[in-house]
Formats: C-alpha cells, sequence, structure tokens
DNA sequence: TAGATTGTTAATCGATTAACAATC
DNA sequence: TAGATTGTTAATCGATTAACAATC
C-alpha cells in the first residue's frame, strides 16, 4: 500500500507549460512558482507540489530552470512521442481540428480523416485526405492508429466509437453532444461543449446574484 | 456568515440534462438518483444532494420528476433566457461554433460575426453576417449583446477581449489558445483544446504504466 | 404492509494551503 | 552574510461517500 501519490492534473501541467512557453522573457533563465501562481491563480505550493511530483527540483532563490520544466512536461505530458491518430466527421469542426497548428507540436498527428459525405471522399483538408469509413479499420490496423478523434453527429458517435475500439484504438476524443461507452480499456475524453456554455451562464448568474446580495446588505 | 451552500457544479448539471434529455424512455415519468448516478459515474448521494441544491423534492420509491427536473435545471444554468451574443473570428472554428444548432436551445442567440479579412465581410455563415470589427462597439452597444466568443489566433485574442470588455461584454468564451486578462467583473472561460489533449494522453500513458506494474507483480 | 428510495447527518477522503526549517 | 525561495510536514478545508431514519 504505497503513500498517495498526488498526481498533478494533466490540465495543471499544460497550463504550466503555456506559461513557461509564452509569458517568459527570454533574458530569464528561471522562473519561481509564485511567478507561475500568480498567473495560472493557483497557490505556489500547490506548484512547488506539482514540480516535485514530476521530479522537477528547483533552486532556492532562483526558482526552476524554464527550459527543464518545459522538457519534463512536455515529457510527462506525452507531447515529444508520436501519436497517431484519425479524425472520423470532417465537417466544420473536424476540419477546423485538422488544421489547428499546435497540435502537431503536442505529438498528434492526424493521418486520416472519414467522413460518410460521398461528395467529400477523396478531397482534402490541408494535407490530410478523406476516407470512406469503410477504409477506417483497415487504415487504423496498418497504421497504427492509437487514437480515434470524432466530430460526428451525436446520433452516429457511438456507432463510430465501436468501430474504431474494433479496429484498435486505445483513445478516443470525443467532441459530439453526447456520452459514448467504450470497455475499460479504453480512455476517453468526451468535450462537452454545452458543459462549458452551462459553467460559463451559471457563473455570469451567481456573479449577478452576489451582486444583488451586496446592494441589499 | 451562512452555512456553506453545497453549489452543484454546472457541469454535472448538464450532465444530468442531458441524461433527463436522451436517456430516458417516454413511457416512464420518473428517475432515481441511482439510475443518473449509473451513466454519469458518480455517487448516487451526490445526485440527491445536487437536487436538494437545486430545490428539486423526489418522492421516495419513484425518484425524481423527470420533465419537472428538466425544466429546473435549464432554469438554473441560464437556458431559459436569452443571451445576446456575438462572435469574434468567422474561421473555421468560429464558423462551426456559429453553425451548432444546439446553442439555440440553450439561450445562446449569436446575432452577428467579426473578422478582420475584407474578403468575409458582408458574407454570411447561416443566417448571420460577417461584420468589420470597427463595428465590433457599436454593435454590442446598440444590441445588448451581453456576451462574446473568441475564436481569432492567440495572438489577437487579447485585444479583442479589451474591445469586447471595453463594449460592455459581461462574459467571454475564449477557444484561442492563450490565456485572456479581464477586470474582476467579467467571467471568462476559457477552453483549453491543448489541455483536453494532455489529458487524454496523460490517461493514456498512466494506463500503460499500471499494465506494465500489474504484469510486474 | 413491505420495501425501495429519498433527504440529511456524520465520517471519510483527498486536495489545497499554511507554516517553517533547509538551502543556495 | 542576509534573505528569497525551495521542499515537505502538518493543518485545513471542502467535496464526496457512508449510513440510516423518514416516507411514500
Amino acid at each position: 500500500m504505497n503513500a498517495k501519490i498526488n498526481r498533478p492534473t494533466a490540465e495543471r501541467l499544460s497550463l504550466y507549460y503555456h506559461y513557461l512557453k509564452e509569458h517568459i522573457s527570454p533574458a530569464e533563465a528561471t522562473v519561481s512558482s509564485q511567478q507561475i501562481a500568480d498567473i495560472i491563480k493557483v497557490d505556489p505550493t500547490l506548484v512547488r507540489k506539482d514540480m516535485a511530483a514530476i521530479s522537477l527540483r528547483g533552486r532556492p532563490r532562483a526558482g526552476f530552470d524554464i527550459e527543464q520544466a518545459k522538457t519534463r512536461i512536455r515529457e510527462v505530458l506525452g507531447f515529444n512521442t508520436v501519436h497517431r491518430t484519425v479524425l472520423v466527421g470532417a465537417g466544420r469542426l473536424g476540419s477546423a481540428l485538422a488544421a489547428y497548428p499546435e497540435f502537431r507540436d503536442y505529438g498528434l498527428h492526424i493521418l486520416a480523416l472519414f467522413d460518410t459525405n460521398p461528395a467529400k471522399i477523396g478531397t482534402f483538408v490541408g494535407a490530410r485526405m478523406i476516407y470512406a469509413m469503410s477504409e477506417l479499420s483497415n487504415i487504423v490496423r496498418s497504421q497504427n492508429v492509437e487514437m480515434g478523434i470524432i466530430t460526428v453527429p451525436a446520433d452516429t458517435a457511438q456507432s463510430v466509437a465501436d468501430q474504431l475500439v474494433a479496429a484498435g484504438v486505445t483513445g478516443i476524443w470525443c467532441f459530439s453532444a453526447t456520452q459514448i461507452h467504450t470497455p475499460a480499456n479504453v480512455v476517453v475524453r468526451q468535450e462537452h461543449l454545452s458543459a462549458g456554455l452551462a459553467d460559463i451562464l451559471y457563473r455570469q448568474a451567481v456573479k449577478r446574484h452576489e451582486q444583488v446580495e451586496q446592494v441589499a446588505e
């Protein structure tokens, strides 16, 4: 029974990475946990804990080495490995994601797109061709694809997920507005656009409510 | 000093809502906390607490009234109010979001799009016209726009946010890959696509690691 | 009625934060 | 050196879960 490892969330690590990548003047070689904490809006102790958890040591008075931290976070998050991926659903959102230039820098290589629309099959989005669904299994197997991105309408998302899983992917990133179900060995991340919307609307409402209360006091 | 209200997260509420909307046979009028919990992968006690927190009472033996729950969640999350919105950045992602049909059902009314590309100005995405940035302030003010969606490249996101705030929006939903800063009275939700990617890659890596450990035992 | 399911209090758990000695 | 900042233990906090009497 090991002591519980306090695994830092991938989200926080990726926020640190962004900060290190963008918000630092090239003249400075180190950052303090406090500097990071100020921007990410998090406690400096938590930053130090996260860093320690991924074996990054800082230097008292100086802080953490920026280059070293960037490298280590990339490593931990898997950005340095090539992740062979296909995208199913070459609509607007799918095309937008396929064209997202940053993905490549994070190791995400989208090898092929798939769609059911015969008019789209054989055409290109950037350098990637759109294939018929009947090719999915072959391509996933022969190209050793490990991840599938789903950007189809909600009512076909589960069927697409099933096909991807049957063909052997171990990860699914789903942008369709429905909960998909997969075997336990497949990692699924569901992006709930409407949950994001709910969150912002709710927080606006809470804020208005608080302001009313303050006036009432 | 009130007792702490255990505010349910908007994300959970929106997941409940989806479940109620989609996963229930029209023949049944109620659901138990257990049924919801099974699908959402959450403890049934937590579901009951969340329901209680938004003043939904269930009936022992029966559970919660589905119609009543849907209505109440919509109310709490603000889906029943019209949220007047503009979208800045009519690229692929922006157009995809503007065309997303479900948003309307959640109260999100995108009134106008904006872009800097002169070739796009005056053209339409669905029924919405694309305007020049110089029109932003006028339209936000005259149409009482409360929210802005940002889908521009990272390097111009802050400037767009500043313009939206200056024009009077109280909420910003930002899809650009950068952290934007706003006054405290503005609610911001930052969608970090790369954080989502980091999360799924990280979980795949953790899972592989666990499997190796199991074999080693 | 019997028993399934709620509503709520108390217990647990883990994540975050405070505190502070160690150290460059 | 003096003092800023780390690394880590202990304290706090809040969210989740367990337990169970109330109730339809």
